[in-house]
DNA sequence: CAATAGATGGCAAGCATTCGAGATGTGGCA
DNA sequence: TGCCACATCTCGAATGCTTGCCATCTATTG
């Protein structure tokens, strides 16, 4: 492989010539410039972007982290950030945490090392809190609140009204007998979602009916099969998020409830497969696309020093389809 | 951020030495070694994986290149690529092509600027596999044949016994009037299943029906469409994966026919939504995780001089769910 | 006392970039 | 016409950081 040396070898001029054409960072005599280019031509050479980023104290390289790439919420997020640091000249460096602190911990330490500009993460525990703390590149944290600080920020969803969206969404929709596939408390998607659900039923005085239940499809079974046997009469279903929907149609509809027909259900996210689901699936959207660009753009300006956000809240909408049917 | 000479400063040694220790390439002496560490430990010295990187001519990154992440399959394989990675110290630096190719190209370009140390790519047109060709990096293209050469390989399954499988079983299922949602003959996956089935045909002189259609799922609703308005009497639907089959489970449904009633149905893959979906797809299962961990492995190897099989079929299976039901 | 083994330091390589200094040339003024 | 000043261009060296090789030095053993 060529270097810049070999090129101004072939040119008859010094490396840092060379180093200006290719950057356009001085003028250069046309003729020089122009045997510059021909050697350029004739070698084939691209700079090594090693030896580059070394000096420059940057490798073009975002890291982001998430749980695990086959859930379609994170896998339509990294989508959009690839995207745009793809756009803007920057690499995606993926890293599937496995909900492992200690893989999370590892891999943050292996982007420092590789002087990534950034990282994206998509979980947060603790531990690996006080990493992002103590970390020297700006992270942005997505679908967390983040109580730390540093030059770290987040960008989530406004699941408090997403939360009291889909209660009063099945409420419109005739729903009597409502329960809740509740979302982790720990985690302020599911903390804020139960918040907003929380207020309605006080504000109408109805029962609250909840069931605990994780953000995966597994659980998603489990929970939807505590479902079926403790709650007979129930008539609507919020789901934690669209992966339980999906999951809950399965135990319902296996133990002979019609959706929408005796159980109407909703769920959050929007993730691409809740419309391509048969039928397809009420929900409360996420932006999603938005908050991965978003994240993006917040490294991209702290890099350039230029001021940002560092708290982002963006706004959810109800997304009416076949798994709901309002009363005429 | 202190590098390898402030930390032998503090311990009054030379950078060598510091290297000697972390690295475990030679014998220090028991008191220096104690400094030494004691000094990483004062700065908190991580080495710089750039400046490794490019003494070593060796970033432990692996490319991958996806034309989409949100693919299931796509992402299910990525998933695959990165754990394997993971454990054998490398990076996935993930791409999107969205199959374009000059993105393919750029991406490629980038790689090697990279100093990347493999490339898995899951797609391929003409103008990449030049590219793939003229590559120094050693490349493993996945679920394509590849007819070039150079350091590459590829990974793929039996499509062509898919495509036999599929057939067979829906005819064992009592199907007198099967549609083959054909995927694009152009790549290998696509013509190697329509071989198998058209065997098959030719065999039990069977008229063949095919409809064209893409792997994505917009096209599979396009392509259902055709179908129910072509063939009214279908009774046996082979979709070109499993996407397509979800998609075709929602025309045929909204047209009022039932599953497995009227019409079964089987697809290609076995992605982890094949077994989400309500009703469960009977499919052809490809062993994706396995051709992700092979493809990882044929990098290792290559970079460990090793030798590895440049062609590799892996096999398919039946797996029978509920959107087909055998003949008692 | 010599020879060898083991430990350690210094230097160079890997590569692109930038900065300060030097070189070349041109224009203006005496 | 000759000289000085200034502008423009170009080069070399240093920078970023680690590792491997070679040379050196010390200590131990025969």
């Amino acid at each position: 492989m060529a270097s810049i040396r070999d090129v101004a070898r072939i040119a008859g001029v010094s490396p840092s010539t060379v180093s200006r054409v290719m950057n356009g960072t001085a003028n250069v005599e046309e003729d020089k410039r122009q045997k510059v280019l021909a050697a350029i031509q004739e070698t084939g050479f691209k700079p090594n972007e090693l030896a580059r980023a070394l000096f420059k104290q940057s490798s073009k390289i975002i890291g982001v982290i998430v749980p695990n790439i086959e859930n379609p919420f994170f896998n339509e997020l990294a989508k959009a950030v690839e995207e745009e640091a793809y756009i803007n000249g920057y690499k995606i460096l993926l890293c599937n945490s496995n909900n492992n602190t200690e893989k999370e911990l590892m891999n943050i330490q292996m982007l420092n090392q590789m002087k990534a500009d950034g990282i994206i993460i998509l979980t947060y525990s603790d531990k690996t809190g006080q990493a992002i703390a103590s970390c020297q590149l700006p992270v942005v944290v997505v679908d967390r609140q983040l109580t730390g600080s540093g030059q770290s920020a987040y960008v989530e969803s406004d699941h408090y009204k997403g939360g009291k969206l889909a209660i009063l969404h099945l409420l419109d929709c005739g729903c009597k007998n409502i329960v809740f596939l509740r979302g982790p408390l720990e985690v302020s998607s599911g903390q804020q979602r139960y918040q907003g659900y929380h207020e309605i039923c006080n504000k109408y005085g109805i029962r609250e009916q909840c069931i605990d239940c994780l953000y995966d499809y597994e659980d998603g079974l489990r929970a939807a099969r505590e479902l079926v046997e403790k709650y007979h009469h129930v008539d609507g279903v919020i789901a934690s998020n669209d992966m339980i929907a999906i999951a809950t149609y399965k135990i319902l509809t296996r133990e002979g409830y019609r959706i929408p027909d005796d159980v109407q259900m909703i769920g959050f996210d929007n993730i691409r497969f809740s419309w391509l689901f048969t039928p397809e699936l009420t929900t409360v959207n996420q932006p999603i696309k938005k908050m991965g660009t978003l994240a993006v753009q917040i490294i991209l300006n702290y890099a350039k020093g230029l001021p940002f956000q560092q708290e982002n809240i963006l706004d959810v909408s109800l997304v009416e389809r076949q798994t709901t049917r309002r009363k005429e």
